[in-house]
DNA sequence: CTACATCCTCCAGTGACTATAGGAGCAAGA
DNA sequence: TCTTGCTCCTATAGTCACTGGAGGATGTAG
């Protein structure tokens, strides 16, 4: 309580929106904090790392489940690690699958732009590959 | 009404789910097709193509409603195709972004495993990394 | 004292499906 | 003919992670 911050400070200083924090507050991501007389909610340091710590999480694609565990992790410093690290290794497969399909994704992309004869749809090659899956290399990506 | 194809076969032809398929005819993506005497739903191979066309763009990331666009440009082929051309380049960009938003990420990840000393949490690097932004090399990605 | 910003709760909406409940239709085997 | 089991029907609710709006209370600066 030494430091009682207001929402829209907490909400400034971490970049989660107002209505998120309340949403992760719902969702028991984040404690109930205690409220003023007037009944807002006041925040402090801890509160304000605890949010950075989710908002990084999810920039880095964890859903909200494994930010559960990961916070679960960081509150019991004794533990190990292991279980983190199981979370970390699936994330960056998970993302290094993305990365390759994307990569083919745009190439399929490059290639209907660049048939693009610019006239009629008849002659148009990103209708027509999209019509037509013969006509198109890649086959298995999602997203 | 040749080929009175029933909703399973045409789901299975075309790889989109039954529900999927009824939920593009409730959202006005797919034409509501005849009915048999049972009230059992009968396509053609029109609809197997428009199907497959839907699916190819959903496969690329296209949102609904540009697929929508995409639709009626072939629906009538003596247009220009400039608007899917559009669409297209807007959508290449789009997968660009995130591949390079993917790669910083993947770099990240990368780093925080690796730095796991497989010990205790209090020196795991995964969480470390999570918990301070300040550790951390990128800033500016989403999903 | 008066604006105005910030906060509160509750509820509904987003996109693109996916799942469930509860029932009807239909083809093939016993 | 009966029954088994598959496919199909509608309608409704749930998913994920928020986002937005209504309608009202509180706090602060001039």
């Amino acid at each position: 309580m030494q430091h009682a911050i207001a929402i829209g400070k907490v909400s400034a200083a971490t970049g989660v929106k107002v209505p998120t924090i309340r949403y992760y507050e719902q969702i028991g991501l984040l404690p109930p904090p205690p409220r003023t007389e007037g009944n807002r909610r006041t925040y402090d340091r801890k509160d304000a790392e605890r949010l950075t710590f989710i908002r990084h999480s999810r920039e880095l694609g964890f859903e909200i489940d494994q930010i559960r565990t990961l916070l679960s992790l960081q509150d019991r410093p004794d533990q190990s690690c292991g279980e983190a690290d199981v979370i970390a290794k699936a994330r960056l497969a998970e993302v290094k699958e993305k990365i390759a399909s994307l990569l083919a994704l745009e190439a399929e992309l490059e290639r209907m732009v660049e048939g693009c004869s610019h006239g009629r749809v008849e002659t148009c090659q990103v209708i027509e590959i999209l019509a037509d899956h013969g006509k198109c290399r890649h086959h298995q990506h999602e997203q």
